[in-house]
RNA sequence: GGAGGGGUCGCAUAGAGGCCUAGUGCGGGCGCCUGCUAAGCGCUUAUCCCUGUUAUGGGGAUCGUGGGUUCGAAUCCCACCCCCUCCGCCA
């Protein structure tokens, strides 16, 4: 949620931000709304201190006059009619607040599309093979372990079984990418419910726009998690954290579901892009001052596992038309996957700055006093495992058809190659 | 799922139409007292909104949530949510 105020005191901000993002926001019609609203409140507020005059009055004495009931009868359905008023100016306020994204940061580029994102650095040099490498799809269905029919046979297409040493490689994965986190970057493991409510999603701003590519659970009305980031951000939703306790880091492991409806027909095969795919997240919630600081941290720390993995690696700064809903600013890291040539989105690094603090009211109070404060949130992935296994398959890959498995995971899986019937 | 009980200020509790403009205790903050500490004493202690000016201003809202009754609701009525106890079911 933007700042109310920026609509009534900097809306050329706001202007510019569309621009910027190539969207256009209904401005106007908003500060029309709120200067509405604000003397429907100001005339509710007025009676409703008349009538608890009258009342308080009309208490500490015997002889209750008529003719002041009545008047404070009808100052009462004023006072209703007013109230309904205000809340439809409220809620059509609201709905185009909701669809306002956040400002993007000053320092990222403007462009209206993806062509337009900065490369802002590429580490490691893509492996060399003496025979056409494979894609993912071929190698992982040749040795037995990712079974696509099975996904088909058991939900829809864009869902896959692993098998064997293939589900044993994820779970390894996972297991030590938590662990990297944790010991090593200063993150705490959260385990976290894989529905959420209503007003989580709200505040996490997946709502509303983001509502065609979540499942919906009708009977309870809960949201299949699309993200980590959404049960995460609504940990503190309505608190009040000490300053004392900032920065708080989180890191999780979940499952995360989309429709991708607006990716039909894109990526259809292989495990690049699934309805159910397994996310390790990390999250932050900072003071403003240092969430540019904090966000740079987080990209090294998803950089940190594809260094380690041995995987080349590039990272973007997204430009302002290609920024998500609630970010400021987007770092994009990507794989190397050398079967089907290209750079894989491992990662998505973002400064939300207040937005979602302020969508779900999470503040902070300040050590020197004075009024709770809007925090930042940061968050990125660390990193999407799917991706993770296509870099592994096709980066790995062998002439014979066989896997090595990355020397950091072997004490995890047991085995360093996956060949054909093993 | 059934039957009971309950949700009040950070915590604990009082409150049962107007004396609640929510009291008290604890905790927190400031001060006094004081060899030090403790105790004691005094003051203070939330959030949001409107207005406004820079005054330690005025007003409104918030007692789980949303409606209703009433001149007036923490208090009465309705619906929902959550927690506890027991029963049933169950990994």
């Amino acid at each position: 949620m933007i700042d109310i105020d920026l609509i009534r005191e900097r809306p050329d901000i706001l202007r510019e931000s569309g621009e910027k993002r190539g969207q256009e926001f209904r401005i106007d019609e908003a500060i029309d709304l709120d200067r509405r609203r604000r003397s429907t409140i100001t005339e509710i507020d007025n009676l409703r201190a008349k009538r608890n005059d009258v009342s308080r009055e009309l208490g500490k004495t015997s002889d209750k006059p008529q003719e002041l009931i009545e008047e404070m009868r009808a100052v009462g359905s004023k006072i209703k009619i007013l109230e309904s008023d205000e809340k439809r100016l409220a809620e059509n306020l609201d709905s185009i607040l909701l669809d306002i994204p956040n400002v993007p940061s000053d320092t990222s580029p403007v462009g209206q599309d993806e062509s337009k994102n900065v490369v802002v650095r590429t580490i490691g040099e893509a492996p060399s093979f003496s025979f056409e490498p494979r894609p993912h799809w071929e190698i992982g269905e040749e040795l037995g372990i990712i079974d696509f029919q099975s996904g088909v046979k058991l939900s829809q297409s864009r869902f896959y079984v692993l098998k064997g040493k293939g589900a044993t490689l994820q779970r390894a994965v996972i297991s030590w990418m938590l662990d990297l986190h944790v010991k090593n970057h200063n993150y705490v493991e959260l385990y976290l419910p894989f529905m959420v409510n209503r007003e989580t999603v709200k505040g996490s701003s997946h709502l509303p726009h983001f509502e065609e590519n979540m499942y919906h659970d009708e009977e309870d009305d809960l949201f299949m998690v699309p993200t980590a980031e959404a049960p995460i951000t609504g940990l503190f939703r309505d608190e009040i954290i000490d300053e004392s306790d900032l920065p708080l880091r989180y890191v999780s492991h979940t499952p995360c579901w989309r429709r991708e409806k607006f990716s039909a027909g894109r990526d259809t095969r292989g495990i690049k892009r699934v309805h159910q795919f397994d996310k390790v997240e990390m999250y932050k919630f900072v003071k403003p001052e240092s969430s540019n600081e904090e966000l740079e941290k987080l990209v090294k720390d998803a950089e940190r596992v594809c260094e380690i993995l041995k995987i080349p690696h590039r990272v973007l700064e997204l430009c302002t038309g290609d920024l998500g809903f609630a970010a400021s600013k987007s770092y994009d890291v990507e794989m190397w996957a050398s079967g089907t040539s290209e750079w894989l989105e491992v990662s998505s690094c973002s400064n939300c700055t207040d937005f979602q603090s302020r969508r779900s009211a999470i503040r902070y109070r300040p050590e020197s006093g004075g009024r709770p404060r809007f925090l930042h949130t940061l968050n990125g992935s660390g990193l999407a495992v799917p991706r993770v296994l296509i870099a592994i398959l096709e980066n790995y890959q062998q002439e014979d058809g066989s896997v090595v498995v990355p020397e950091v995971l072997r004490p995890l899986t047991g085995f360093d190659k996956i060949s054909a019937g093993s």
